[in-house]
DNA sequence: CTGAAAGCGCTTACAG
DNA sequence: CTGAAAGCGCTTACAG
């Protein structure tokens, strides 16, 4: 028996062609198969053709383990957020996934999210990376020292959004800058009783955007001579609902700013419903500005310092991608992204 | 030379044990390194503790690309979305991937988002199945003939979500019995001037989903022998902007509605802020009701028909699960997940 | 420009 | 319970 014949009618009966057969269709071998399909140089091009003939009639497709085990590629790239159901997250990772497709590569999700607990994620762990990936996006993870050590051991190519990896490049927005924009929009407008939601509790160590956005409020209010009154600072856990509960605590005191910035869109909008919900009435009675300009604010008519999310993903994939190709990274890069203030009609003057 | 040794040390350097460095540390063979990773029976309790212990040492975890090759299954599930950044497909998806993981499985996202075009996702092709995923779920994506026939060929099993694919099960909600449920809410609070919102054109033909809601929302009026206004039923790309833009027109004009039903809670937060900035006053001038209960729908206080998102994609990974592991599926089982109406403030009696 | 052959690192019957 | 060996399907120097 002609051991090709076999090989041939094995693979068909599997219902999956392998080099062997294409190699046998186009009479060629299979080291020309490979370079021919894989558009490499030095292929004559009357036997590239043949080969192309050979392997769309056989509905060839390589098969991407075998490949990955030869190469040592995987042409797989890991993107690890803490919540893949968040817009922020959604948006970045669909964005990378759409970007890398182009040049041949497949998006793993590592959604690191803990059943029960928000505090604590899961960590990255061998069984996840270790021949898995090509590279590594993360977005918002405070990686750990024992993780770097891991993905640095395994030689994998990482880039950082949001929260730094140390020693790797970094995509983000300048969080000072955005909390200063939208502060300083309310004191131009007059404002002198400004409160903040957004603080979260230090358990949540090692996300820097939180503190940097708190941070430069408090800064900028300084600045103007305005003091930062700790019953007006709310935590709320970055969710509409608990900006939404915080909220309504505020408002219903006697001493009540006059305008309050928000770390984030998402708070924003339950700020403004507990509002709606007390009669406070937005923006005359209570001013709110919020920070990313979320796909609702704009119907919501939130003000807001608008950030770029999916440039945000296509940014990293675009620093991650020369790195798969071996290209030496600059573990130095930081992109930032653009912002600017959008004024909607959450804020005006006081009174 | 040892061959033994050179393999170690060649393994080492490249900072990845393999199999045969864990044999040699244990003192067995490769294959009882593999059954005894693997929880295999006939390994010898002691035997198996040395096999961890040297795998442990050397840091060894299995090359994915070498077990797939071998085994032929990859420990990948795909997850096929039309576009990954919106709510529902990125909680789908989120809670597929927490689900499996438990299991050992990773999920590939497929975001089959064409950029410009809206109408047109990408194509299941070859690329992203071949020899690569062990199952796939579906979510309300139309597949093709075309394409059933290339997983059918592929022999990778299916679950599908939302929109049916032809002899594959199904979890799904009833959306007929949403829409009915929704709309018998708001005749039964005694309005008869009723809209709609969210009628696809029929280019988005193939998804099932907007169709019969707007069917289950038109009998349900004429069984009360109300007529379909057809000025009152607005198209809206399902998406909030549109279903502003869309809500504002029809409620600038002379006749209203007193009611909406809306296909989905983001087109109705649309519909709502639209009134507002119309000083049409929500529930008294107008009820509005939607599907979903999205996350945001409690602080807006939106009635709604509430479906279990992530109860969804934990039951599609429910039901692919054992079909990876060669189990035959029943190609017309359709898991109906429940649903229920959920009365807030965005509905009350007309007038 | 092309081919023969080694090698990537596992799993899986088959023996024992 | 364990091992030797074949085989999974590619890629990649090495020759020519």
């Amino acid at each position: 028996m002609d051991p090709n014949a076999s090989r041939s009618s094995a693979g068909r009966s599997r219902g999956h062609a392998t080099i062997h057969d294409v190699a046998a269709a186009a009479g060629v071998s299979v080291a020309t198969v490979s370079r021919a399909l894989r558009g490499l140089d030095r292929v004559n091009e009357t036997t590239r053709e043949r080969v192309f003939a050979a392997a769309d009639e056989l509905h060839y497709v390589a098969s991407p383990s075998a490949s990955s085990l030869a190469s040592g590629r995987t042409g797989v790239i890991g993107v690890a957020v803490p919540f893949g159901d968040r817009w922020f997250f959604a948006t970045v990772l669909s964005s990378i996934a759409r970007r890398v497709r182009a040049e041949g590569y497949q998006v793993m999700l590592l959604d690191l999210e803990q059943q029960g607990q928000h505090e604590k994620r899961l960590p990255l762990t061998s069984d996840m990376l270790a021949k898995r990936l090509d590279g590594i996006i993360t977005v918002n993870i405070a990686v750990t020292g024992a993780e770097t050590a891991l993905i640095d051991r395994l030689g994998i190519p990482l880039v950082s959004v949001g929260t730094r990896v140390p020693g790797r490049p970094l995509v983000r927005i300048d969080d000072a800058a955005a909390a200063r924009l939208a502060t300083e929009h309310v004191v131009a407008l007059g404002h002198t009783r400004i409160g903040y939601v957004g603080r979260v509790p230090p358990q949540s160590a090692g996300l820097t955007t939180p503190a940097h956005r708190f941070e430069a409020f408090s800064e900028v209010l300084t600045e103007h001579g305005i003091s930062v009154r700790s019953a007006w600072v709310l935590g709320s856990d970055w969710t509409m609902d608990d900006a939404f509960r915080d909220a309504t605590t505020l408002l219903t005191r006697a001493q009540r700013p006059t305008a309050l910035v928000v770390g984030s869109d998402e708070m924003a909008f339950g700020v403004m419903n507990a509002a709606r919900r007390l009669g406070v009435q937005v923006p005359s009675d209570l001013s709110v500005v919020g920070i990313d300009d979320h796909p609702f604010s704009d119907v919501l008519d939130v003000s807001t310092v608008r950030q770029d999310v999916v440039g945000q993903g296509l940014a990293a994939a675009e620093i991650l991608l020369p790195a798969l190709r071996g290209r030496r990274q600059d573990p130095s890069l930081i992109h930032t992204s653009e912002i600017r203030l959008i004024e909607r009609g959450s804020t005006a003057r006081p009174g």
